[in-house]
DNA sequence: TGCGCAATGTACGCACAGCGTACACGGAGG
DNA sequence: CCTCCGTGTACGCTGTGCGTACATTGCGCA
């Protein structure tokens, strides 16, 4: 009848915070600078709530009002900052990213895994990729890209199972929508050791990834490549790039075991059919 | 003895999304993966507060636990994310930035205004410069960079006159810390157009930077050129970096004045001393 | 100029969300 | 085995945050 221990039951739960998030998030580019009622629409809380929610949000700098119409300030961007601040791979690879980006004259990028999506968590970008403008905090699913498979093939089969769950959608005509198909292929990733996903996510769109260990030799990130089909080949990437990846990669998990080392596996708790 | 219509009362605050920010912004450096117990010393709130607020978090995803220490998942990256997608300059100056990159081979940066501080909000990185590790969502001090002091030109006199109110800090022996002197230079930008700072940040951190304007005029943003004093001198800069800046603004400008044009003027309620 | 619609701002009293105190528990280290 | 440091839980009260209802403002239009 009671929920285990330390799970934390329903009265551990602050709806303000919630609510807090749920307007904070309900600026999009669908809506860029809503007025207050607009807000109160799209996010279902009264109008009163959500003004003393935007108040709040004012005063501590995340929104500004310029007549009836509020925005986001720069200070959201903040944020993200003690994401890098506590988790040294994001700063101890970005000199690795610079020389992938150097020698091979493309875009590399370091991910992790958020739920069922890859989040980049650090980027050098060399040019715009067709149509994909990715950044840091950009999420893409897992199933598609070179660095989900990574990500996917190294862990827990939970974690595979609730991605399967989520759906494997078309994305193009070449997506693996097939959860043993999607299976089997993580099966690969883990026998070669890296992941090559051609067009899957968009046309055109090649990428390569491998994973990255911390000094335990748990899979902490991915590490990727990406370009445009049009200038290489996917063998082109096995004979050349993956390569390159997979030192990269191993000096990356040198200079990680420098530092104190903690490991990086833990435990999330879902809410509201997040699982 | 009633405050002035419009701007809310003390009851238009909620305390639980206050907390909640502080708990997540709790976690920094200093304290990459924190105890429960840390995170309440740190915030001054009860153990069990802060315990609610963390499964709080937990649940919407923004902190997970191992044992007994918690820490920041990559969905924070994502919050930023937000701002990117309601501010179309920051996805219309990215194409331009790497222009900056390629035809100069130096890195390139957008900067916005928050309260007292420069904030980065799109950046393309040609390599590291000196020990600042600088990324979207960086701080930096308005009156020592280049940025700020455009920034800070162009802005009403109130946001000057807080920024001065702030303190001007001695970062270098070349930062300028008197208020008189910083207004000059601040008169300087106007009548030259640019700015150009060297070394009063960071010893031989040298960078330059024009304003940005959209379709009405206004200056909504600063673009800027960063390299190291060994490289090149403010001669240097002044004769082949300006004119690229001011040609590259211009199209930024452009590309601007194309999209749906709302101005960027808002209104910022302080709290707290923010002012 | 005046009306009227569509917004936001304000008042207010109730309910219960969230608070802290106090205590139980559990595991690592001596 | 005991101690200590940490988290988990219970519980009752406070007062925060809630929504309804009503002013008020401002803009568009005839």
């Amino acid at each position: 009848m009671s929920a285990a221990p330390g799970v934390g039951n329903d009265r551990d739960f602050i709806q303000s915070i919630e609510r807090g998030f749920a307007v904070l998030l309900a600026f999009d580019a669908d809506l860029p600078t809503p007025t207050l009622a607009e807000l109160a629409t799209r996010t279902g809380f009264s109008r009163p709530a959500v003004r003393r929610i935007l108040l709040t949000l004012q005063k501590l700098g995340y929104v500004a009002s310029q007549g009836s119409r509020w925005s986001l300030t720069p200070r959201v961007l903040t944020i993200g900052q003690h994401y890098a601040a506590t988790h040294g791979i994001v700063e101890v690879a970005q000199p690795h990213l610079m020389r992938i980006a150097e020698r091979t004259g493309e875009s590399a990028s370091l991910a992790q895994l958020d739920g069922s999506d890859v989040v980049y968590v650090a980027r050098v970008h060399v040019r715009r990729v067709l149509s994909l403008n990715v950044d840091v905090g950009t999420r893409l699913p897992v199933h598609a890209t070179s660095m989900g498979r990574v990500l996917a093939a190294y862990a827990d089969s939970a974690i595979v199972d609730r991605i399967v769950d989520a759906g494997l959608p078309r994305l193009t005509e070449w997506t693996v929508t097939d959860p043993v198909e999607f299976r089997d292929r993580l099966h690969d990733v883990r026998r070669a050791g890296y992941a090559i996903v051609d067009s899957e996510l968009e046309d055109g769109f090649l990428s390569a990834a491998v994973p990255v260990r911390d000094a335990i030799g748990d899979v902490v990130a991915a590490l990727a490549y990406s370009t445009a089909r049009g200038r290489q080949s996917v063998r082109d990437l096995e004979a050349t790039v993956i390569p390159v990846l997979l030192e990269v990669a191993g000096d990356i998990a040198s200079d990680l075991s420098t530092l104190p080392a903690r490991s990086q596996r833990l435990r999330i708790e879902g809410r509201d059919g997040f699982f």
